[in-house]
RNA sequence: GUGGUCAUAGCUCAGUUGGCAGAGCAUCGGAUUGUGGUUCCGAGUGUCGUGGGUUCGAGCCCCACUCUCCACCCCA
C-alpha cells in the first residue's frame, strides 16, 4: 500500500501559479537591487552551529534546526544547523572572502531560511528572505539608499506601505536615561508591544522584568510621544541631550530623515520599534503593508559589529530583509497580480492525425524561432478532449491542422476568447501573435 | 516551548442519541467521427489523519501521536 504523502509541519509546496507569482515577487526585487549596483551572493543552506549560535539571543538560539551526523543522537550538541537569517551567513562569507571583496560591498541573497517556529498564518518555518547590505561604511547614505530601494520595490509591486524608522542608539540612550542601562533588551522587547497590548500591560511587563517603578515613571513621557517626527525628535533629544549614545542616536536619526525628505514613502519615526535581534546598533526599520494585517513584510538596521565576532572588527554594515512570503499572502490577498506574469503558451496545435501531427510540429519550430511560446498536443487526440486542454490552461489561440489545411499550407486559426476562426499562412500567423 | 482548535472523495464541505459513506465543484465517458468554454445524460472515486481502546456495532465516544489553524513567546 503507498504511503500518504505529506510535507513537513511549517512547509510548502509551490505550483505553476504560485511559482509566477512568486517569481514575479523575486524579478521585481532583484531588478530594483541591480539598479543600485547589489550584486547577488549565495551560501549553504547549513552553517557551522559555531557560526549560528548566540547571533540570534537566546530565543534564536531555540528556533535553530540542528542536523544530525548519521549516528548522532538529538541531545548531543550537532557540528551544522540550517540558517535561520541571512546576515550572519554573510558577516561570516565577508570575513572569510574579505581579501576578494571590494569594500564596501554591496550584495543581495536571495534564499530560503529556516526557523524551528511554531507555524501559523504569515509564519512558515521554511520561507525565502531577499536581504541587501551594505558593509564596510558607516555613512547613512546607505540608510538612504535602502528606504528608496524599499520605496521603489513597494511602488512597483503596488503595495502601499509605511515605514517605521528607529535607533537602537536612542533606545541605549533612554535605557540609561532612566537609570537601567543593563536592562535595554527588556526594555526594547517590552515597549515593542505598546500598540498591541496597550500602556498599562507594557508598564506591567517592565515591572516584572525587574524595572523599578522609578525607571518605569521616567519612561512615561517616551512611551506617550505624539505628533511629527519633527516634534518627536525635538521631544527625545531634550530628554536625553546629557546622554551621550542617545544623542549620538538622535542625530543620526535627524540626518537619515534628512537625507529622506524627498521620498514619496511615507516615514514614521517610532520610538516604540526595537526589533528583536541583538545585532542591531544603530538605525532599524521595519515596513508594514497599510492594506493588510501581516505583520511586518520588511525590516532591518545597521550592525557595527557583526563581523567582529568572526574576527574582523570595526566594519559596519546596514541591510535589509524583504520577507517574499509575506509579501506573496499580501499580493494575494489584495490581488494585485499582473495579468502577464504567466508567461503562458500563446498557441496550441491540434492535429487530426499522425501526418498532421506531424506538420504542427514543423509549424511549431518555425513559431518558436520567431520566439512564440507554442505548444503541440502531443497526440491526435478527438478535438473535443484538445480543445478542452486548450480551454483549461487558456491558452489564447489553437491552430487546428486537418487535411485541408495541410493541402493549402495553412492552419485554421480559432481565437479562444471570440471563438472566430480563419485560415492562414505561416506568416500571417506570425503577424497576428 | 505554553494554551486552544481542526482533520470525511482531487477541491470545498454535509453527515441525526452510536446503526449500509453523502452533496456541490472538478475528473472521465457519451449526446456531437473537424471544434473548447454554455446545456443534457451517465460513471468512478474514500484505510472517514495515524495507532490503540469502549461497544453486538464507531466518521461520531475515550486515550496517544501526527498535521492544520489560532493566541502567547518571538518573528519575515
Amino acid at each position: 500500500m503507498a504511503q500518504k504523502p505529506n510535507i513537513p509541519k511549517g512547509t510548502r509546496d509551490f505550483g505553476p501559479l504560485e511559482m509566477a507569482r512568486r517569481n514575479y515577487i523575486f524579478s521585481t526585487i532583484r531588478s530594483v537591487f541591480a539598479l543600485y549596483g547589489f550584486q547577488q551572493i549565495e551560501t549553504p543552506s547549513m552553517e557551522l552551529m559555531s557560526t549560528l549560535m548566540g547571533k540570534y539571543g537566546e530565543e534564536g538560539d531555540k528556533l535553530l534546526f540542528r542536523i544530525l551526523n548519521s549516528g548522532e543522537k538529538a541531545n548531543e550538541a550537532p557540528e551544522k544547523g540550517l540558517r535561520y537569517d541571512l546576515t550572519v551567513p554573510f558577516a561570516r562569507y565577508i570575513v572569510q572572502h574579505r581579501e576578494e571583496i571590494a569594500f564596501p560591498f554591496r550584495r543581495y541573497q536571495i534564499q530560503p531560511v529556516w526557523r524551528a517556529d511554531r507555524p501559523q498564518k504569515g509564519r512558515y518555518r521554511e520561507f525565502y528572505q531577499c536581504d541587501v547590505d551594505v558593509i564596510g561604511t558607516d555613512s547613512l547614505v546607505s540608510e538612504l539608499e535602502l528606504i528608496q530601494i524599499v520605496e521603489e520595490v513597494y511602488k512597483r509591486l503596488g503595495i502601499r506601505v509605511c515605514l517605521h524608522l528607529n535607533n537602537r542608539k536612542i533606545l541605549a540612550g533612554i535605557a540609561e536615561f532612566i537609570g537601567a542601562p543593563d536592562k535595554i533588551i527588556d526594555i526594547t522587547t517590552a515597549i515593542d508591544k505598546l500598540d498591541k497590548i496597550g500602556l498599562d500591560n507594557v508598564n506591567k511587563e517592565l515591572s516584572e522584568r525587574g524595572l523599578s517603578n522609578d525607571a518605569i515613571a521616567k519612561l512615561q513621557p517616551i512611551l506617550a510621544l505624539q505628533g511629527s517626527n519633527d516634534e518627536k525628535l525635538a521631544t527625545i533629544a531634550d530628554l536625553l541631550k546629557a546622554n551621550e549614545i542617545g544623542s549620538k542616536g538622535v542625530e543620526e536619526t535627524r540626518t537619515v530623515l534628512d537625507l529622506a525628505k524627498d521620498q514619496t514613502l511615507p516615514i514614521e519615526l517610532d520610538l516604540t520599534l526595537a526589533r528583536g535581534l541583538n545585532y542591531y546598533t544603530g538605525t532599524i526599520f521595519e515596513v508594514k503593508a497599510l492594506d493588510a494585517q501581516i505583520g511586518s513584510i520588511t525590516g532591518g538596521g545597521r550592525y557595527d559589529n557583526l563581523t567582529g565576532i568572526f574576527g574582523l572588527p570595526n566594519v559596519s554594515g546596514v541591510g535589509i530583509s524583504f520577507g517574499a512570503d509575506r509579501i506573496y499572502d499580501v499580493l494575494t490577498e489584495l490581488n494585485l497580480y499582473p495579468a502577464s506574469m504567466l508567461d503562458a503558451t500563446q498557441i496550441l496545435f491540434a492535429a487530426f492525425g499522425d501526418d498532421e501531427l506531424r506538420y504542427a510540429l514543423k509549424w511549431a519550430k518555425q513559431l518558436r524561432e520567431a520566439n512564440i511560446r507554442v505548444e503541440v498536443y502531443p497526440e491526435p487526440a478527438k478535438m473535443k478532449k484538445q480543445m478542452s486542454y486548450a480551454d483549461a490552461k487558456a491558452i489564447p489561440f489553437v491552430a487546428i491542422v486537418g487535411g485541408n489545411e495541410m493541402q493549402s499550407n495553412t492552419v485554421m486559426l480559432k481565437n479562444m476568447t471570440t471563438g472566430e476562426q480563419t485560415q492562414v499562412t505561416i506568416e500571417q500567423l506570425i503577424n497576428k501573435l
